[in-house]
DNA sequence: CTTGACTCTTGAGTTACATCAAGGGTCTAG
DNA sequence: CTAGACCCTTGATGTAACTCAAGAGTCAAG
């Protein structure tokens, strides 16, 4: 099913989308197996590369982080229990993702009160962000 | 009205609850003026560093960077339209959370389904959470 | 065969924001 | 006076995730 035709790191990394630097980045920090070499010392890749490397940039998108897609590499490699690793730790993202929009939302709301109640003219000492930010602390 | 104390380092850093360390960062990266010097060579602060300290530190918890914020200081300054300034970084900064939270809103939803969607155990094949990361692009 | 695009390695640089280490002066309480 | 806490400078280190530069070899089309 898989056709074996061997592509270049240029290729995969124009299937992939990602750049060719970022790919023997990737090949260095472990995200990455080593390919095969041919006699010249190119790198031969197949079509699990290609996955591979959407795999990596799909969990970035979902704000992993590199260690993070490391782990979920390796477990998605584990037939045995690394699909509750795996769900384990996509939960744990999700919480944090919860936690952060909770937080951006608190900030967001103190920045919205703050820009409704400055006019936008007059003198530093009326500004309420301005009296705001020099403000002891509450 | 502010008593003419002459502050260490330490003191400020205490009250504006920064680090030592950063407070010189900040005096280098001019966000902080230099201040008078004792002839021992130790810096000498007074209420309104300890103002400005805070000031940065909120400015930072609301997400500025401290390129923005070096802005916002010297915004602050300006007697004449500084504020409309100050104003106009406040509603740029806001609508970028704003954005920010839309962001990991989506984010968030996608990953909550797979989450919900892996039953936790099983083959990786069968991985909602692997499969939605192995995908070929849609 | 030539040309231009592609790939190789090593090693350094980038951004943002600190944080630490080393080696040495200074201050103050007891 | 002395111990211990505090402060000084310069310069290096750390994190995350790349990104780039230099110099050289390789490949494919015409």
């Amino acid at each position: 099913m898989t056709t074996q035709n061997s592509l270049t790191i240029g290729r995969i990394a124009q299937s992939a989308g990602v750049a060719i630097d970022t790919i023997r980045f990737y090949e260095r920090e472990g995200l990455l197996p080593e390919p095969r070499r041919r006699p010249s010392g190119y790198r031969e890749y197949d079509e699990a590369a290609v996955s591979r490397l959407r795999f990596i940039r799909r969990a970035k998108d979902l704000g992993f982080t590199l260690d993070e897609i490391r782990e979920l590499l390796a477990l998605s490699a584990d037939r045995h229990g690394g699909v509750e690793g795996v769900r384990e730790r996509a939960a744990a993202r999700l919480k944090a993702i919860d936690e952060r929009i909770v937080e951006l939302q608190r900030v967001r709301d103190g920045l919205s009160e703050l820009v409704e109640a400055c006019p936008g003219h007059g003198a530093p000492e009326d500004c309420p962000i301005l009296k705001a930010l020099a403000e002891p602390t509450r």
